[in-house]
DNA sequence: CTGAAAGCGCTTACAG
DNA sequence: CTGAAAGCGCTTACAG
């Protein structure tokens, strides 16, 4: 199949190469006729333009890469997707590209960059530390989606969040409201600032609103899969069985940690009360249905865009929204 | 921050743009002294090629696009993520594109075609249908995964899949062995030899080994969702409540039949056995465990970077390549 | 081992 | 409304 190029269409409508990028460009400025005739010979020849040689040029219009950590988390995807729906009718291009879990993600925004151009970044589940501070010499709009980067030093980023904090508060006050005081908390490794920290802070400023403190030595790393949980609780339950209740900073974490309970012959909720955190789907079919911390994915992903796009076109400073989460109280908590 | 080009990186290492490419491209011809006074500038401009311009060029190296049909099929997100995991000693780039599951891939392959000079593609969870064949006329490498394209007209088209029927036949041989003949189907529309009609017709042989036939008034159309399987069961119930067992063509259908069946009060597996189709990560935790088919995904996506390069590289005929899939008796059927 | 020059397929002032 | 020409940032024969 020969790949025709835009001097081949030039040639076939008996017009100018300048003519043909003009109706390819949709700019008003073409005589009907010609114009059709363009058309016709492009649709004829199958005929798209090449996106290196237009890319190559691009003076005009922004490209935004959204930058998602792991192809795996069913949050992220469902946040990645309903950034694209909003994706649509803005006047840029978008390109998603997926990076493992341990990439450097200033590495990759600084190829992007390079390679194609990049204007602007969402990055979607990253964590600002170290490296993301590297970001920040980028100096071109950025937003942070799901972590509140306001007290970070990145005088570029801007971001859409939750109250993480105050969503683990309610949560484990929940927890804490209906008698339970051995309480374990599933997280990762965290740093100062990330949304983890800040829902570990939430589950010690609950504990803390009702006189108590939280035993550090129910606190739990594990990975975010259902491995990773599985496994931990296994091994966290054998040493610590009068624990009655769970905080997971994630529904995968969540659903982990019940199989393992079933599995030790422990029922969920009646003997252990789990939650979860991000509100997924799944966690909405799984048995037991999960309580949650459900992410609002819609307007995150609408409140990203919007922010962005807001830098990208008004110059607006970067913000940080903070969009309202919601509590699911559902089977997995008794 | 300001973007270096080649022309940058040679003017500052007082070479040529020739020497700086060089370098870049790792040729063996430049002075050791020279490569390491280019290198050094490059690594003090964060220099990274620009891909549109080198891509323009590109007369060197295949390009393959990965086209996956849908962002939130756990089993194609694994899929996806077991190929790219094989593509890192390849000698050939590979691009990942996302599409949507009514969209159509002949656009898309055209697309990125004309957009990306795409030599090879990779087509993950699609099926062979009428747009399918217009695939065929870009008579380029390809490899469709997941489904068997040996009965079809593409003739520039490889595959690689299981060996659907015939799973099919045994599992639901299984659930008939163990007295079931109230048996429902959950799929999906399908085209003649696609791999959901596949497991239609093993379904239908394993009743014709028993010397039965299928009631086909107990076969569904389901959206392949929890909530679309979930609705359809409930639906299916309220009519078939006799159904004692449940062949799903997917994990994520089983999962949502069987929360619907929990929720009318029947037991999995107690009152109804439930079967999925791929073997999910989400299906070994889920409560009860899934009894299903499992793909074997790291072979899968072996074999499909294997079929390619070999057609890319040593301009190979199309293979049709049937692996083994492994049958899972887990908790959902008794 | 190194460089000048042509060209990849577009877009965009500029001129008409 | 239309076209000739320059140029985007690279790569690649070709010459030395």
């Amino acid at each position: 199949m020969k790949i025709y190029t835009i001097k081949d269409i030039a040639q076939k409508a008996g017009v100018s190469v300048t003519t043909v990028s003009r109706v390819l460009n949709h700019r008003p400025d073409v005589n009907k006729a010609t114009r059709e005739k363009v058309e016709k010979v492009m649709a004829e020849c199958h005929f798209v333009g090449n996106a290196n040689a237009r890319g190559l040029k691009q003076v005009d219009g922004d490209l935004v890469a959204i930058i998602i950590r792991g192809h795996q988390n069913p949050f992220l995807n469902a946040l990645t997707e309903a950034i694209l729906q909003r994706t649509k009718d803005i006047n840029a291009a978008f390109i998603t590209e997926y990076i493992d879990e341990k990439a450097d993600e200033f590495q990759t925004a600084l190829r992007l960059l390079h390679e194609k151009r990049v204007t602007g970044f969402i990055f979607v589940g990253s964590r600002p530390d170290e490296r993301t501070q590297a970001i920040s010499s980028l100096e071109m709009p950025m937003v942070f989606t799901t972590v509140n980067a306001a007290h970070t030093q990145l005088t570029h980023a801007a971001s859409v969040s939750i109250d993480d904090r105050a969503m683990a508060r309610e949560a484990a006050g929940i927890l804490l409201s209906r008698g339970h005081r051995k309480i374990a908390v599933f997280g990762a490794s965290r740093t100062d600032g990330d949304n983890l920290s800040q829902r570990y802070k939430g589950v010690k400023d609950a504990f803390h609103d009702a006189g108590l403190t939280f035993d550090e030595s129910r606190y739990v790393e594990t990975r975010f899969s259902l491995k990773g949980a599985y496994d931990c609780a296994r091994e966290f339950f054998a040493k610590k069985g009068d624990t009655t209740a769970v905080f997971a900073m994630s529904d995968t974490v969540a659903m982990g940690v019940i199989r393992a309970l079933q599995d030790i012959g422990k029922r969920v909720p009646d003997d252990v009360s789990v939650f979860g955190f991000d509100g997924t789907e799944t966690g909405k079919y799984f048995i037991p249905r999960l309580s949650t911390v459900e992410q609002p994915v819609a307007e995150l992903a609408e409140q990203s865009v919007l922010v962005l796009t807001d830098m990208l076109e008004h110059q607006a400073s970067p913000r940080h929204v903070v969009v309202e989460a919601t509590l699911r109280l559902r089977e997995s908590v008794k």
